[in-house]
DNA sequence: AATAACTTTCAATTATTTTTGAAAGTTTAA
DNA sequence: TTAAACTTTCAAAAATAATTGAAAGTTATT
């Protein structure tokens, strides 16, 4: 396989599987390609090598900056922007748990304290709603913690993080 | 709020997370029902709950099973079909990490290993290429290693507390 | 202050995914 | 074996999400 296949392959499979994870799949090309990318790279050149229009480079770029894992750069003596990727695949783990905690679990919690909060009368159906829902938010809070806990450390993050989850 | 808000806004919930974790609406829908659902519920009720058609309900309750995280219960004296959900939270996650790691992590990772291992001759662009994405295999094989190892850990932790039940 | 070189925005279009519903398929009972 | 009670399938329709492209916006240069 040569270079340039390789590299297509690449982004596609990237694209491909953050679709699969709920991020849209533009997104995840742009991600790809700025990532084994050496260099800063323009949105012309975004544009050309994934074949997508101005508006759909600028939106999605914007996007990636706003999950802070995509880098504006500005050259010396050019009026055009760059961007770069963070290559540092602990720091890119961190910044998409974070992000997706921030946006979608966090706002889940919210609704499954207030769900399994209510008064649960006598039937032995909400009994059980009341106690199913419990378990979902303690399990969901534990497994969230642990997403935030991962950042504090840096190697071997699994060991410390199975002896803290132990205790 | 009372139950039946409280557990319309819970499938709701539900069902808006999976589908931004690319799981679709419904299936999710359905999951939800059947988690806080004491008993088995048939496809009839299923359909009224939720207001879907019955390909709907078949299609996403054929998937729900092929994820191994809903069963189909039968009861004496009824031609029709129940369904429950796994209520077990951690064999739940083992479950789906399994399945989520088999259709989409490992064939991800076998492109990696292909276009990490390309002849990267000797242009700057294509070492960081190969560096790169070498980098990546390896943190998504290690990753995806880590979900097994939790799945072992779980298995045994279960395998132990079925025993202790069962004296 | 006019123009050139860019980027952003967003209504309209296009692509993708999900859902429907009715026909076909299956199983049980009489 | 026939019919009734169910479930599954899948082409078409509907809903949702992504993309385009041109106008509007911004910033630097002359």
């Amino acid at each position: 396989m040569e270079f340039k296949e390789a590299k297509n392959k690449f982004v596609q499979t990237w694209g491909a599987l953050g679709s699969q994870w709920g991020i849209n799949k533009t997104m995840a090309q742009i991600h790809a390609l700025l990532m084994v990318s050496n260099e800063a790279v323009s949105m012309e050149d975004i544009m050309e090598e994934l074949q997508i229009s101005r508006g759909n480079a600028s939106m999605n770029l914007r996007a990636l900056m706003d999950w802070g894992i995509v880098y504006k750069e500005y050259k010396a003596g050019e009026r055009k922007e760059f961007f770069t990727a963070e290559k540092d695949l602990d720091e890119l783990a961190v910044k998409i748990s974070r992000e997706r905690s921030k946006r979608e679990i966090k706002p889940a919690l919210k609704i499954l304290k207030e769900v399994s909060t209510i008064e649960a009368k006598d039937s032995a159906e909400e009994k059980h709603f009341v106690d199913q829902t419990t378990k979902l938010y303690d399990f969901v809070l534990k497994a969230d913690n642990m997403l935030d806990k991962m950042t504090e450390f840096n190697d071997n993050w699994l060991g410390k993080l199975v002896m803290k989850i132990m205790k």
